[in-house]
DNA sequence: AGCCCGGCATACCCTGGAGGTATGGCGGAA
DNA sequence: TTCCGCCATACCTCCAGGGTATGCCGGGCT
């Protein structure tokens, strides 16, 4: 009845994720019996059956145990976080590292930076660029401690202040048959742009199939771009259209794809997260910056 | 190099908070080596100096230690809120928690109940009145899965939706000097209205001595109050006066207190909480519910 | 039917590490 | 000086987490 060690977590999740007790106890490089033990006595310290054994050749997970998979997620995860931020905390460089998407924001940062430069003892700040839809599990397991992100993203693990809100325009290779209009709408588009899923950003999100060729369902099939120049080298080449924000397409004229409004697509917005609860005491502060910032002309 | 375990997390928690070895060694029940063994079998780990043992006859908390004293606490919170969720999870009455202040929102909860009732493998709502502030706490340790809060409340622990904003009356006791006023400002009530801090509800914010009577800065000095029929008593006695939102004061209408509005003051908010990363898919379910409910004309 | 195989559980052994006791070192107060 | 408070070191004990061997059970193949 007491409580659980993190190794027996991360013993339960290998052996949630694939339900197989012998494949988990080779995957954690140990031997079968003392898995299985250690989920029993993981069940009995709980008090509650994690596991359906009523099939004797497969374990399945009961609804505890669905519970226990996304829970212990994270707990492992901020465990992950404390590690990785006691040990940034202890190696000089204390500095808040900010992580957004490339391109992005760079005004915005430097006037924050700028904002905090005087304050007594405010760390500095380390820019880092990532990926499409990498910076929240970059602030979620301690890599980074703000993130710049663009609207839509999904879940509510962070919390966030709203910075901008823009319009959208559309991206078109130059001779698209849509070129000729001077303004777009969403129903012009169908099927063609760019889509996120499952962490990856894929060109026309009717090559997303249900479940096309026998793979499963949210398996991309058209191009996957990592980055915002990929994306657009793709938009040229006349794969895709992509719904982006104004202040992006002012920074990326480019002779081979034009932009044309689109009035009624969900306005594009930016966000600054962090995790809640993070330790320093200064994320507040940043975060106050960065509105001030949000609220001057441009 | 490795990873912590919880144990040396509880443990390292204790030594930080008082800053004693010797004394944390005996309120967790074990002895002053072993302690002390486990602190610096942590550091090695961590590859960080958590302590600063250069007074050898006193520690203190490196910065990374400090760092580490409020990330593990996530951690710890996080592990208890797995625990209890699974636990609930597992013994049969699968329901979903709402914790709210005494008196407020029934109307609120009887809609979501009602808009949810008809989906299949809806879980029940179990409601739950809890104290002043006490919320936030029992959603974050999983003893609750939704919260009714009224802002102001802090941190940002929890992800959050604005479920209604009110004005708010003063609520005086009869015959008091300014219930002669039809209409109040906050500046006519300075130092006389409840203030909430260190999660206590005190009477009168004039109370708060910085440091009076060699009390630390922060001790409640006048009365405290743990429910809102407390609170009106006090109110009723004239020994504070109160700033509530306008749907509390339709439903409390005694002969010994007056409502008079006060436009200038901060309004009320009414938020539905929950813990970022909620395992149940059931949470955005209800929060759009009461979204709905938040809609509706009243 | 008989056999083998995949998969989990049980029995038993071994060892690392968590925790205990005893004691030393160090600085400050009396 | 001496004593006290406090942390560190040395050394011992013992349990629990891990390993090996093996059993049980159901299903598919011949």
């Amino acid at each position: 009845m007491a409580e659980p060690e993190i190794r027996e977590l991360r013993y339960f999740r290998a052996v949630a994720e694939d339900l197989n007790i012998t494949r988990a106890s080779e995957r954690l490089g140990i031997a079968q019996p003392p898995l299985s033990r250690a989920m029993r006595a993981l069940e009995s310290r709980l008090g509650v059956a994690l596991f359906d054994r009523s099939d004797p050749r497969r374990i399945s997970l009961t609804e505890a145990g669905e519970t226990l998979l996304k829970e212990s997620a994270q707990v492992l995860d901020s465990l992950d976080a404390a590690v990785r931020r006691t040990r940034r905390a202890g190696s000089q460089t204390a500095a808040l590292v900010v992580t957004a998407k490339p391109g992005t924001a760079t005004d915005l940062l430097n006037f924050v930076a700028r904002e905090l430069r005087d304050e007594p003892g405010a760390p500095a700040i380390q820019f880092e660029v990532s990926g499409f839809g990498e910076q929240v599990e970059r602030v979620m397991d301690g890599r980074a401690d703000l993130a710049i992100i663009g609207s839509p993203h999904l879940d509510n693990a962070l919390a966030q202040e709203v910075l901008a809100v823009e319009g959208r325009m559309a991206a078109l290779p130059v001779g698209h048959e849509l070129a000729s209009r001077e303004v777009l709408s969403v129903a012009d588009l169908r099927g063609q742009v760019f889509s996120h899923r499952a962490g990856q950003t894929v060109a026309g999100s009717n090559y997303w199939s249900g479940q096309r060729d026998g793979r499963p369902a949210g398996t991309p099939v058209g191009p996957v771009v990592q980055d915002s120049s990929q994306m657009l080298e793709v938009i040229a080449l006349g794969q895709a259209i992509a719904l982006l924000p104004v202040t992006f397409t002012q920074r990326n004229l480019r002779p081979d794809i034009v932009y044309r409004p689109v009035p009624d697509a969900e306005p594009y917005t930016t966000v600054i997260a962090w995790k809640p609860g993070h330790p320093s005491p200064w994320i507040p502060r940043y975060v106050e910056a960065a509105k001030r910032w949000s609220g001057l002309p441009r």
